[in-house]
DNA sequence: GATGATTTGTACGTATGTATA
DNA sequence: ATATACATACGTACAAATCAT
Protein backbone atom coordinates (compact mmCIF):
# COMPACT_ATOMS: atom_id res chain seq x y z
CA UNK A 1 0.00 0.00 0.00
CA UNK A 2 2.27 2.79 1.28
CA UNK A 3 5.14 3.00 -1.07
CA UNK A 4 7.25 4.45 2.00
CA UNK A 5 10.41 5.91 0.05
CA UNK A 6 12.37 4.38 3.14
CA UNK A 7 14.69 7.35 2.78
CA UNK A 8 18.31 7.10 4.62
CA UNK A 9 19.60 9.65 6.66
CA UNK A 10 22.16 10.45 4.40
CA UNK A 11 19.48 11.43 1.68
CA UNK A 12 17.38 13.22 4.59
CA UNK A 13 20.38 14.98 5.56
CA UNK A 14 21.78 16.01 1.49
CA UNK A 15 17.85 17.36 0.97
CA UNK A 16 17.71 18.85 4.37
CA UNK A 17 21.10 21.02 3.93
CA UNK A 18 20.22 21.29 -0.55
CA UNK A 19 17.12 23.24 1.44
CA UNK A 20 19.31 25.44 3.47
CA UNK A 21 21.49 26.30 0.94
CA UNK A 22 18.91 26.68 -1.73
CA UNK A 23 16.63 28.89 0.75
CA UNK A 24 19.76 31.53 1.83
CA UNK A 25 19.91 30.01 5.35
CA UNK A 26 23.77 28.36 4.41
CA UNK A 27 25.12 31.48 2.48
CA UNK A 28 27.48 31.01 -0.15
CA UNK A 29 31.03 30.68 1.23
CA UNK A 30 30.15 29.17 4.46
CA UNK A 31 32.34 26.70 5.74
CA UNK A 32 30.75 22.99 6.27
CA UNK A 33 31.84 21.52 9.46
CA UNK A 34 30.57 18.37 9.47
CA UNK A 35 30.57 18.10 13.56
CA UNK A 36 28.42 21.41 13.52
CA UNK A 37 26.27 19.82 11.03
CA UNK A 38 26.06 16.71 12.81
CA UNK A 39 25.23 18.46 16.17
CA UNK A 40 22.64 20.23 14.37
CA UNK A 41 20.94 17.39 12.98
CA UNK A 42 21.92 15.06 15.75
CA UNK A 43 22.99 12.29 13.95
CA UNK A 44 27.16 11.46 13.47
CA UNK A 45 29.52 12.60 11.25
CA UNK A 46 29.14 9.79 9.10
CA UNK A 47 25.72 10.66 7.33
CA UNK A 48 26.81 13.90 6.80
CA UNK A 49 29.70 13.33 4.96
CA UNK A 50 27.69 11.00 2.66
CA UNK A 51 25.33 14.08 2.17
CA UNK A 52 28.15 16.53 1.21
CA UNK A 53 29.75 14.19 -0.75
CA UNK A 54 26.22 13.92 -3.00
CA UNK A 55 25.74 17.73 -2.92
CA UNK A 56 29.09 17.87 -4.22
CA UNK A 57 27.84 15.87 -7.57
CA UNK A 58 25.04 18.41 -7.99
CA UNK A 59 27.22 21.14 -7.68
CA UNK A 60 26.20 23.00 -4.35
CA UNK A 61 28.74 22.73 -2.41
CA UNK A 62 32.54 22.27 -3.42
CA UNK A 63 34.87 19.48 -1.17
CA UNK A 64 38.61 20.18 -1.36
CA UNK A 65 40.17 17.06 -0.16
CA UNK A 66 41.70 17.20 3.74
CA UNK A 67 40.23 21.14 3.66
CA UNK A 68 36.64 20.63 3.92
CA UNK A 69 33.72 21.26 2.15
CA UNK A 70 32.05 25.17 1.71
CA UNK A 71 28.84 26.04 -0.04
CA UNK A 72 29.98 27.17 -3.30
CA UNK A 73 30.30 30.89 -4.22
CA UNK A 74 28.81 31.22 -8.03
CA UNK A 75 30.71 34.51 -8.80
CA UNK A 76 28.69 36.31 -11.64
CA UNK A 77 30.68 35.24 -14.60
CA UNK A 78 30.06 31.29 -13.25
CA UNK A 79 25.99 32.74 -13.06
CA UNK A 80 25.97 33.79 -16.61
CA UNK A 81 27.95 30.37 -17.61
CA UNK A 82 24.87 28.34 -15.88
CA UNK A 83 22.46 30.64 -17.03
CA UNK A 84 24.04 29.75 -20.72
CA UNK A 85 23.93 26.17 -20.40
CA UNK A 86 20.45 26.09 -19.05
CA UNK A 87 19.44 27.95 -21.85
CA UNK A 88 21.20 25.36 -24.71
CA UNK A 89 19.63 22.48 -22.13
CA UNK A 90 15.89 23.64 -22.34
CA UNK A 91 16.12 24.76 -26.37
CA UNK A 92 17.36 20.80 -26.32
CA UNK A 93 14.60 20.45 -24.35
CA UNK A 94 12.28 21.92 -26.64
CA UNK A 95 13.70 21.03 -29.63
CA UNK A 96 13.45 17.05 -28.68
CA UNK A 97 9.89 17.55 -27.76
CA UNK A 98 8.73 19.48 -30.47
CA UNK A 99 9.51 16.12 -32.23
CA UNK A 100 9.06 13.35 -29.96
CA UNK A 101 5.49 14.89 -28.24
CA UNK A 102 2.79 12.73 -28.59
CA UNK A 103 -0.28 14.74 -29.09
CA UNK A 104 -1.69 13.69 -25.68
CA UNK A 105 1.15 15.81 -24.47
CA UNK A 106 1.17 18.62 -26.99
CA UNK A 107 -2.35 19.28 -26.50
CA UNK A 108 -1.82 19.17 -21.79
CA UNK A 109 0.99 21.51 -22.93
CA UNK A 110 -1.48 23.77 -25.19
CA UNK A 111 -4.29 23.37 -22.18
CA UNK A 112 -1.80 24.72 -19.90
CA UNK A 113 -0.54 27.53 -21.61
CA UNK A 114 -4.39 28.51 -22.35
CA UNK A 115 -4.84 28.13 -18.62
CA UNK A 116 -1.96 30.47 -17.42
CA UNK A 117 -3.45 33.35 -19.31
CA UNK A 118 -5.87 34.41 -16.45
CA UNK A 119 -3.26 34.39 -14.17
CA UNK A 120 -1.30 36.60 -16.17
CA UNK A 121 -4.31 39.09 -16.82
CA UNK A 122 -4.80 39.16 -13.03
CA UNK A 123 -1.32 39.75 -12.25
CA UNK A 124 -0.64 36.66 -10.15
CA UNK A 125 2.89 36.81 -9.94
CA UNK A 126 3.47 33.64 -7.68
CA UNK A 127 0.73 32.21 -9.58
CA UNK A 128 2.57 32.78 -12.99
CA UNK A 129 5.68 31.03 -11.67
CA UNK A 130 4.56 28.32 -10.56
CA UNK A 131 2.51 27.71 -14.04
CA UNK A 132 5.98 28.75 -15.35
CA UNK A 133 7.69 25.93 -13.40
CA UNK A 134 5.45 23.60 -15.13
CA UNK A 135 5.49 24.88 -19.00
CA UNK A 136 9.07 24.07 -18.59
CA UNK A 137 8.54 21.15 -16.82
CA UNK A 138 6.50 19.44 -19.53
CA UNK A 139 9.03 20.57 -21.85
CA UNK A 140 11.31 18.34 -20.45
CA UNK A 141 9.13 15.35 -19.82
CA UNK A 142 8.44 15.48 -23.53
CA UNK A 143 11.81 14.70 -24.45
CA UNK A 144 11.14 11.29 -23.40
CA UNK A 145 14.75 11.51 -22.35
CA UNK A 146 15.53 10.73 -18.79
CA UNK A 147 19.00 12.22 -19.32
CA UNK A 148 18.15 15.14 -20.66
CA UNK A 149 15.39 15.53 -18.17
CA UNK A 150 17.73 15.40 -15.24
CA UNK A 151 20.52 17.70 -16.36
CA UNK A 152 17.83 19.93 -17.28
CA UNK A 153 15.82 19.68 -13.96
CA UNK A 154 19.38 19.80 -11.71
CA UNK A 155 20.38 23.26 -13.63
CA UNK A 156 17.47 24.83 -12.98
CA UNK A 157 16.76 24.07 -9.46
CA UNK A 158 20.54 25.28 -8.90
CA UNK A 159 19.34 28.49 -10.49
CA UNK A 160 16.45 28.87 -8.23
CA UNK A 161 17.56 31.03 -5.80
CA UNK A 162 18.40 33.76 -8.33
CA UNK A 163 15.21 33.42 -10.60
CA UNK A 164 13.07 34.54 -7.47
CA UNK A 165 12.58 38.15 -8.70
CA UNK A 166 12.31 37.09 -12.81
CA UNK A 167 8.70 38.37 -12.88
CA UNK A 168 9.02 41.56 -10.95
CA UNK A 169 9.55 44.16 -13.68
CA UNK A 170 6.30 45.84 -15.14
CA UNK A 171 5.13 43.53 -18.38
CA UNK A 172 7.66 40.91 -17.06
CA UNK A 173 4.52 38.11 -17.00
CA UNK A 174 2.89 39.46 -20.09
CA UNK A 175 6.38 39.34 -22.20
CA UNK A 176 7.04 35.92 -20.57
CA UNK A 177 3.63 34.34 -21.77
CA UNK A 178 3.78 36.09 -25.12
CA UNK A 179 7.42 34.17 -24.98
CA UNK A 180 5.65 30.73 -24.17
CA UNK A 181 2.89 31.75 -26.98
CA UNK A 182 5.83 31.64 -29.45
CA UNK A 183 7.10 28.38 -28.06
CA UNK A 184 4.45 26.57 -27.77
CA UNK A 185 3.29 27.09 -31.37
CA UNK A 186 6.54 25.84 -32.38
CA UNK A 187 6.71 22.82 -30.07
CA UNK A 188 3.12 22.03 -31.09
CA UNK A 189 3.17 22.13 -34.88
CA UNK A 190 6.64 20.09 -34.68
CA UNK A 191 8.72 23.35 -35.53
CA UNK A 192 11.99 21.29 -34.51
CA UNK A 193 14.33 24.20 -35.50
CA UNK A 194 11.69 27.03 -34.40
CA UNK A 195 11.39 25.41 -30.68
CA UNK A 196 14.68 25.58 -30.43
CA UNK A 197 14.89 29.36 -31.37
CA UNK A 198 12.32 30.58 -29.36
CA UNK A 199 13.33 28.99 -26.09
CA UNK A 200 17.23 30.44 -26.61
CA UNK A 201 15.32 33.33 -27.07
CA UNK A 202 13.44 33.22 -24.09
CA UNK A 203 16.00 32.31 -21.87
CA UNK A 204 18.31 34.68 -22.78
CA UNK A 205 15.87 37.16 -22.38
CA UNK A 206 15.53 36.16 -18.58
CA UNK A 207 19.35 36.41 -18.18
CA UNK A 208 19.18 39.67 -19.44
CA UNK A 209 16.72 40.28 -16.89
CA UNK A 210 18.64 38.34 -14.53
CA UNK A 211 21.71 40.74 -15.36
CA UNK A 212 20.02 43.85 -15.30
CA UNK A 213 18.77 42.88 -11.56
CA UNK A 214 21.64 42.33 -10.23
CA UNK A 215 23.74 45.52 -11.73
CA UNK A 216 20.55 47.66 -10.10
CA UNK A 217 21.38 45.37 -6.81
CA UNK A 218 24.96 46.29 -7.48
CA UNK A 219 24.05 49.80 -7.90
CA UNK B 1 57.41 21.85 -7.84
CA UNK B 2 55.57 18.98 -8.30
CA UNK B 3 51.57 19.70 -8.00
CA UNK B 4 51.15 16.82 -6.58
CA UNK B 5 47.92 16.20 -6.68
CA UNK B 6 47.47 14.28 -2.85
CA UNK B 7 44.69 12.19 -4.00
CA UNK B 8 42.83 10.91 -1.08
CA UNK B 9 41.46 7.35 -1.63
CA UNK B 10 38.52 7.33 -2.41
CA UNK B 11 39.32 9.21 -5.57
CA UNK B 12 41.46 7.06 -6.05
CA UNK B 13 39.36 4.36 -5.80
CA UNK B 14 36.83 5.54 -7.63
CA UNK B 15 39.19 5.76 -10.60
CA UNK B 16 39.69 2.48 -10.08
CA UNK B 17 36.53 1.13 -9.89
CA UNK B 18 35.53 3.00 -12.89
CA UNK B 19 38.35 1.79 -15.47
CA UNK B 20 37.40 -1.18 -13.92
CA UNK B 21 33.56 -0.77 -15.36
CA UNK B 22 34.37 0.99 -18.12
CA UNK B 23 36.97 -1.63 -19.23
CA UNK B 24 34.51 -4.30 -18.97
CA UNK B 25 36.01 -5.48 -16.42
CA UNK B 26 33.16 -4.84 -14.01
CA UNK B 27 30.52 -6.34 -16.03
CA UNK B 28 27.14 -4.64 -16.07
CA UNK B 29 24.53 -5.74 -13.35
CA UNK B 30 27.04 -7.31 -11.29
CA UNK B 31 26.59 -6.70 -7.85
CA UNK B 32 29.34 -4.45 -6.13
CA UNK B 33 29.72 -5.77 -2.39
CA UNK B 34 31.74 -3.08 -0.42
CA UNK B 35 33.33 -5.80 1.38
CA UNK B 36 34.76 -7.51 -1.33
CA UNK B 37 36.22 -4.13 -2.53
CA UNK B 38 37.56 -3.69 0.48
CA UNK B 39 39.51 -6.69 0.19
CA UNK B 40 40.40 -6.13 -3.07
CA UNK B 41 42.10 -2.82 -2.75
CA UNK B 42 42.68 -3.15 0.57
CA UNK B 43 40.94 -0.80 2.06
CA UNK B 44 38.36 -0.43 4.89
CA UNK B 45 34.99 -0.55 3.84
CA UNK B 46 34.38 3.93 4.44
CA UNK B 47 36.58 5.06 1.17
CA UNK B 48 34.76 2.38 -0.73
CA UNK B 49 31.32 3.67 0.00
CA UNK B 50 32.32 7.03 -0.66
CA UNK B 51 34.01 6.01 -3.74
CA UNK B 52 30.33 4.03 -5.42
CA UNK B 53 29.06 7.36 -4.49
CA UNK B 54 31.07 9.21 -6.68
CA UNK B 55 29.89 6.25 -9.02
CA UNK B 56 26.82 6.63 -8.76
CA UNK B 57 26.74 10.73 -9.78
CA UNK B 58 27.97 10.46 -13.20
CA UNK B 59 25.45 7.40 -13.76
CA UNK B 60 28.06 4.44 -14.09
CA UNK B 61 26.28 2.85 -10.53
CA UNK B 62 23.28 2.85 -9.44
CA UNK B 63 22.18 2.72 -5.58
CA UNK B 64 19.29 1.32 -3.93
CA UNK B 65 19.37 2.43 -0.33
CA UNK B 66 19.67 -0.70 2.05
CA UNK B 67 20.29 -2.91 -1.39
CA UNK B 68 23.57 -2.24 -2.41
CA UNK B 69 24.90 -0.94 -5.53
CA UNK B 70 25.30 -2.52 -8.82
CA UNK B 71 27.06 -1.34 -12.80
CA UNK B 72 24.14 0.04 -14.01
CA UNK B 73 22.80 -2.11 -16.93
CA UNK B 74 22.71 -0.03 -20.40
CA UNK B 75 19.57 -1.29 -21.94
CA UNK B 76 19.13 -0.64 -25.82
CA UNK B 77 16.47 2.05 -25.19
CA UNK B 78 18.74 3.39 -22.65
CA UNK B 79 21.46 3.66 -24.99
CA UNK B 80 19.73 5.38 -27.72
CA UNK B 81 18.60 7.86 -25.10
CA UNK B 82 22.62 8.76 -23.99
CA UNK B 83 23.17 8.87 -27.63
CA UNK B 84 20.56 11.45 -28.15
CA UNK B 85 21.55 13.64 -24.92
CA UNK B 86 24.71 13.39 -25.94
CA UNK B 87 23.96 14.45 -29.91
CA UNK B 88 22.21 17.89 -27.81
CA UNK B 89 25.15 18.65 -25.65
CA UNK B 90 27.71 18.13 -28.69
CA UNK B 91 25.99 20.46 -30.97
CA UNK B 92 25.24 22.99 -28.32
CA UNK B 93 28.91 23.03 -27.89
CA UNK B 94 29.05 23.78 -31.47
CA UNK B 95 27.17 26.29 -31.44
CA UNK B 96 28.91 28.46 -28.84
CA UNK B 97 32.12 27.12 -29.77
CA UNK B 98 31.09 28.95 -33.28
CA UNK B 99 29.90 31.85 -31.23
CA UNK B 100 32.48 32.28 -28.96
CA UNK B 101 36.10 30.46 -29.84
CA UNK B 102 38.67 32.95 -30.35
CA UNK B 103 40.60 33.02 -33.77
CA UNK B 104 43.40 31.32 -31.65
CA UNK B 105 41.20 28.39 -30.92
CA UNK B 106 39.50 28.13 -34.38
CA UNK B 107 43.12 28.28 -35.89
CA UNK B 108 43.94 25.70 -33.59
CA UNK B 109 41.08 23.47 -34.39
CA UNK B 110 41.84 23.82 -37.76
CA UNK B 111 45.09 22.88 -38.17
CA UNK B 112 44.61 19.81 -35.83
CA UNK B 113 41.74 18.74 -38.40
CA UNK B 114 43.92 19.29 -40.91
CA UNK B 115 46.98 17.01 -39.23
CA UNK B 116 43.90 14.01 -39.06
CA UNK B 117 43.77 13.73 -42.80
CA UNK B 118 47.24 11.99 -42.76
CA UNK B 119 45.40 9.53 -40.37
CA UNK B 120 42.44 8.81 -42.64
CA UNK B 121 44.61 8.62 -45.91
CA UNK B 122 46.81 5.51 -43.43
CA UNK B 123 43.83 3.83 -42.31
CA UNK B 124 44.79 3.93 -38.91
CA UNK B 125 41.81 3.78 -36.82
CA UNK B 126 43.25 3.98 -34.04
CA UNK B 127 45.12 7.40 -34.22
CA UNK B 128 41.99 8.84 -36.00
CA UNK B 129 39.89 7.57 -32.72
CA UNK B 130 42.23 9.71 -30.94
CA UNK B 131 42.45 12.61 -33.02
CA UNK B 132 38.52 12.40 -33.09
CA UNK B 133 38.30 12.55 -29.42
CA UNK B 134 40.62 15.93 -29.64
CA UNK B 135 38.42 17.13 -31.93
CA UNK B 136 35.44 16.94 -29.74
CA UNK B 137 37.08 17.90 -27.07
CA UNK B 138 38.28 21.03 -28.75
CA UNK B 139 34.73 21.72 -29.56
CA UNK B 140 33.80 21.42 -25.73
CA UNK B 141 36.43 23.89 -24.39
CA UNK B 142 35.48 26.44 -27.49
CA UNK B 143 32.09 26.95 -25.64
CA UNK B 144 34.12 28.56 -22.56
CA UNK B 145 31.76 27.19 -20.87
CA UNK B 146 32.48 24.90 -17.84
CA UNK B 147 29.26 23.54 -16.99
CA UNK B 148 28.81 22.38 -20.58
CA UNK B 149 32.26 20.96 -20.51
CA UNK B 150 31.91 19.06 -18.11
CA UNK B 151 28.23 17.67 -19.03
CA UNK B 152 29.13 16.63 -22.15
CA UNK B 153 32.75 15.09 -21.26
CA UNK B 154 30.52 13.31 -18.68
CA UNK B 155 28.16 11.68 -21.74
CA UNK B 156 31.37 10.82 -23.77
CA UNK B 157 33.05 9.29 -21.27
CA UNK B 158 30.12 6.96 -20.06
CA UNK B 159 29.77 5.98 -23.87
CA UNK B 160 32.97 5.47 -24.42
CA UNK B 161 32.36 1.66 -24.10
CA UNK B 162 29.43 1.49 -26.33
CA UNK B 163 31.84 3.25 -29.34
CA UNK B 164 34.90 0.95 -29.63
CA UNK B 165 33.99 -0.11 -32.93
CA UNK B 166 32.62 2.92 -34.18
CA UNK B 167 35.17 3.04 -37.02
CA UNK B 168 35.15 -0.59 -38.44
CA UNK B 169 32.94 0.09 -41.35
CA UNK B 170 35.00 0.43 -44.56
CA UNK B 171 34.95 3.96 -45.38
CA UNK B 172 34.33 5.24 -42.14
CA UNK B 173 37.12 6.93 -41.91
CA UNK B 174 36.81 9.26 -44.57
CA UNK B 175 32.92 9.95 -43.85
CA UNK B 176 33.91 11.02 -40.49
CA UNK B 177 36.38 13.21 -41.32
CA UNK B 178 34.26 14.70 -44.05
CA UNK B 179 31.49 15.50 -41.27
CA UNK B 180 34.41 16.86 -39.50
CA UNK B 181 35.10 18.70 -41.92
CA UNK B 182 31.53 19.89 -42.23
CA UNK B 183 31.68 21.31 -38.49
CA UNK B 184 35.04 22.90 -38.74
CA UNK B 185 33.63 24.89 -41.35
CA UNK B 186 30.75 25.89 -39.87
CA UNK B 187 32.35 26.69 -36.46
CA UNK B 188 35.74 28.55 -37.53
CA UNK B 189 33.16 31.18 -39.83
CA UNK B 190 30.81 31.63 -37.14
CA UNK B 191 27.86 29.79 -38.24
CA UNK B 192 25.95 29.11 -35.56
CA UNK B 193 23.11 27.54 -36.40
CA UNK B 194 24.93 25.62 -39.35
CA UNK B 195 27.71 24.58 -36.57
CA UNK B 196 24.68 23.28 -34.31
CA UNK B 197 22.99 21.16 -37.36
CA UNK B 198 26.85 19.39 -38.71
CA UNK B 199 27.33 18.32 -35.18
CA UNK B 200 23.46 16.83 -34.86
CA UNK B 201 23.76 15.14 -38.21
CA UNK B 202 27.54 13.66 -37.36
CA UNK B 203 26.29 12.44 -33.93
CA UNK B 204 23.14 10.72 -35.21
CA UNK B 205 25.14 9.04 -38.13
CA UNK B 206 27.54 7.69 -35.19
CA UNK B 207 24.12 6.40 -33.54
CA UNK B 208 22.74 5.07 -36.56
CA UNK B 209 26.01 2.64 -37.24
CA UNK B 210 26.17 1.79 -33.27
CA UNK B 211 22.40 0.65 -33.62
CA UNK B 212 23.45 -1.47 -37.02
CA UNK B 213 26.33 -2.93 -35.11
CA UNK B 214 24.27 -3.88 -31.89
CA UNK B 215 21.16 -5.52 -34.60
CA UNK B 216 24.07 -6.93 -36.07
CA UNK B 217 25.53 -8.73 -32.89
CA UNK B 218 22.16 -9.85 -32.03
CA UNK B 219 21.76 -11.36 -35.27
C1' DG C 1 5.71 -16.77 7.64
C1' DA C 2 9.45 -16.93 10.91
C1' DT C 3 14.36 -17.31 11.74
C1' DG C 4 19.16 -16.88 10.68
C1' DA C 5 22.85 -15.08 7.74
C1' DT C 6 24.66 -11.42 5.25
C1' DT C 7 25.13 -6.69 4.06
C1' DT C 8 24.24 -2.05 4.42
C1' DG C 9 23.83 2.21 7.38
C1' DT C 10 25.48 4.66 11.38
C1' DA C 11 28.42 5.68 15.33
C1' DC C 12 32.79 6.50 17.12
C1' DG C 13 37.88 6.43 17.67
C1' DT C 14 42.40 7.31 15.70
C1' DA C 15 45.92 9.21 12.64
C1' DT C 16 47.46 12.10 8.98
C1' DG C 17 47.45 16.30 6.60
C1' DT C 18 46.32 21.34 6.82
C1' DA C 19 46.27 25.67 8.86
C1' DT C 20 47.73 28.87 12.40
C1' DA C 21 50.67 30.82 16.06
C1' DA D 1 60.46 27.81 10.29
C1' DT D 2 58.84 24.75 13.89
C1' DA D 3 55.49 23.40 16.55
C1' DT D 4 50.68 23.16 17.97
C1' DA D 5 45.79 22.73 17.15
C1' DC D 6 42.31 21.06 14.59
C1' DA D 7 39.40 19.06 10.93
C1' DT D 8 39.24 15.55 7.69
C1' DA D 9 40.03 10.74 6.05
C1' DC D 10 40.11 6.20 7.32
C1' DG D 11 39.42 2.13 10.25
C1' DT D 12 36.54 -0.51 13.25
C1' DA D 13 32.39 -1.79 15.80
C1' DC D 14 27.58 -2.00 16.26
C1' DA D 15 22.65 -1.68 14.73
C1' DA D 16 19.18 -2.38 11.53
C1' DA D 17 17.32 -4.05 7.44
C1' DT D 18 17.24 -7.20 3.53
C1' DC D 19 17.57 -11.86 1.67
C1' DA D 20 17.65 -16.67 1.95
C1' DT D 21 16.31 -20.79 4.05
Amino acid sequence: MDQAPKRTQSELLAQAIADAILSGDLKPGLRLDEQTLANRYAVSRTPVREAIRQLASTGLVEVRPRRGAVVTVVTPEQLETLFIAMGELEASCARLSAMCMTPIERRRLRSHHDGTRALVEAGDREGFAEANQLFHTLLYAGTHNSILMEMAGSLRRRLQPYRSAQFRGAGRLARSFAEHEAILEAVVSGDVAGAHGAMLHHVSLVEDAFLRLTEANAA
